[in-house]
RNA sequence: GGGGCGUUAGCUCAGAGGUAGAGCAUUCGGCUUUUAACCGACUGGUCGUAGGUUCGACUCCUACACGCCCCA
């Protein structure tokens, strides 16, 4: 903490003024008790008179960060920043106690102060507190980005949040937003009879999805460790104890590339319903999504980077195939499941295909390369091929497709449901098939889980399955471009080693 | 991993092969109803980092770092 030689001349002015403070006592005084708040302030006195104001000479006693500073000679005004919103606060040299106005001149925009005094109104009717007293609080050290722009830069805004939440309203409500989702979403569950539960973030067998995992080690117990990837196995290990309807929202890692849809760290809703199946799911996505549209937005309509979305139920459902072919005139029924046509409509499309993929693989990259991105209307994809869909449930007149969908917004998967496989001997099989492409070098493939296994064979009642991308349902429902706007700290890469 | 754009004062941004610019902020002075307050004076820079070309580079070239966007 000592003095910086680099540091800037802002800087050490401030600092210079906080030592000050030091010598003079308590340079961090915690005795200061605000009565209100500033939104409250607004909302209770706005409409009030400037002449009832001064008959009644109200008290109040606000406290908060200063965001604006215009001294005039022997009176002021300051505008206060507390977590509600602003008020404006104006000092008075021959109000306020003796020397009090030439310590306040010394004040910076960005220190944390308190104000008593009277609410007035101004001549243009703003209302504001007329201090009898005021005391500095906290210092800040370091100056805020200009008052007009604001903090603009996205790289400090991602690194800096303290700074963009002090500065940036939007930014704010995002995160105001974000949170009253997730409590939507948890009284919606629990309405529903589910039981929110906690499992374990750090798993000896990586399981539940395909993707590429985070390693990590255990130092006493001497044992690899893998952050989760997905909580799905434990849940319906869950669902098998007898917790027919249980649903977990937390944290998911992936070791993949970042991007403005991707995070290695994201949050996750995922949910499960015994005497449920995937169909049942669709019906409860359009609920929920209504539902938290019509919260947010009073509109089950809402707009997305200009385009408008609209919630109101029955989305579009198409199966897989029949997505590919609408996108892929060349395709067709019969010819949707040959491999080897498949394969070099693929190739053309400039897909890679590796060795290990049968048709059901080819047609999911298909779907991705060609359909995705038109699937701009809330739509469900259904009918996914089995080859993909290691945990799901076969259908019973087609073997070559699951029970499973998936659900798309603005061309991005929202999420992923399906009834969920609950024969353990079929399990098992699909678990083989998973640790034979991992031994091919398929990394994202899965490991078999001999406990899951066991679980499944003291039996999992019909049951079936939904996760949902919270951050990505966030960014929706806030008009985000990238996942990062709707994360308060989203990964960066370090600063430079200096500091 | 590939491509494009960016990095200049605390912040927001101009500029350009020949001594580095503005607004805001800071500092000093003035101002008792301001609203990006205003008026006057001053201050503030390793132009992302490291090499190269050049008499001379902040500007041109190369590599690297970080960020943003697009693609895989």
């Amino acid at each position: 903490m000592s003095e910086d030689k680099n540091e800037n001349d802002l800087i050490r002015e401030r600092r210079r003024k906080l030592s000050e403070y030091r010598k003079e006592g308590v340079a961090f005084p915690n005795d200061f008790r605000r009565s209100i708040l500033a939104d409250d302030l607004h909302k209770n006195y706005d409409d009030s008179s400037k002449e009832e104001l001064e008959v009644n000479q109200i008290p109040a006693s606000v406290s908060g960060r200063i965001i604006a500073k215009r001294v005039m000679g022997k009176a002021s005004f300051i505008k206060l920043q507390d977590v509600s919103g602003q008020i404006q606060v104006r000092m008075e040299r021959d109000r306020l106690p003796e020397g009090l106005y030439q310590e306040f001149k010394k004040w910076d925009v960005g220190d944390i102060i308190g104000v008593s005094g009277v609410l007035f109104k101004t001549n243009t009717n703003e209302l504001t507190v007329l201090a009898d007293t005021s005391i500095l609080l906290t210092k800040s050290l370091r100056p805020l980005p200009e008052k007009f722009h604001g903090l603009s830069n996205q790289e400090m805004r991602y690194r800096q949040r303290y700074v963009d939440l002090i500065m940036n309203e939007k930014s704010r409500n995002v995160f105001i937003t974000r949170s009253k989702i997730i409590t939507l979403i948890r009284e919606f569950m629990n309405t529903r009879s589910f039981l929110e539960v906690e499992t374990p973030m750090m798993h000896s067998i990586p399981g539940g999805a395909v993707a590429r995992p985070f390693e990590t080690h255990h130092n006493t117990l001497d044992m690899k460790l893998f952050l989760r990837i997905a909580p799905e196995l434990f849940l319906k290990r869950l669902v098998v104890g007898g917790f027919e309807r249980v649903y977990e929202i937390n944290r998911n890692f992936r070791n993949e590339g970042v991007s403005t849809q991707h995070n290695p760290e994201f949050t996750m809703l995922e949910l499960y319903q015994a005497y449920a199946d995937y169909e049942d799911f669709m019906v409860l996505i359009e609920d929920m999504m209504s539902e938290i549209s019509v919260s947010i937005h009073q509109s089950e309509s809402i707009i997305y980077q200009e385009k408008e979305i609209n919630f109101k139920g029955p989305f579009h459902r198409m199966t897989m195939e029949e997505a590919i072919i609408k996108y892929n005139p060349d395709l067709n029924k019969e010819n949707i499941r040959d491999k080897a046509y498949l394969e070099n409509y693929a190739n053309q499309l400039s897909i890679k295909i590796e060795e290990t993929y049968n048709a059901g693989k080819i047609q999911a990259e298909i779907f991705e390369k060609t359909c995705e991105e038109n699937l701009v209307e809330p739509t469900f994809i259904y009918a996914y091929p089995t080859e993909v869909s290691p945990l799901s449930r076969r259908n019973d007149s087609d073997p070559f497709i699951t029970d499973r969908f998936e659900f798309f917004v603005f061309g991005r998967e929202l999420a992923n449901g399906f009834s969920e496989l609950n024969d353990p001997e079929d399990q098992s099989e699909r678990f083989k098939a998973q640790v034979k492409m991992l031994e091919q070098g398929d990394n994202e493939a899965m490991s078999y889980d001999h406990d899951y296994i066991r679980a499944l064979e003291y039996g999992l009642p019909p049951t079936a399955g939904l996760g949902i991308g919270i951050d990505r349902l966030v960014m929706l429902f806030t008009d985000s471009a990238s996942i990062r706007d709707v994360l308060l700290f989203p990964y960066m890469r370090n600063e430079k080693a200096e500091n």
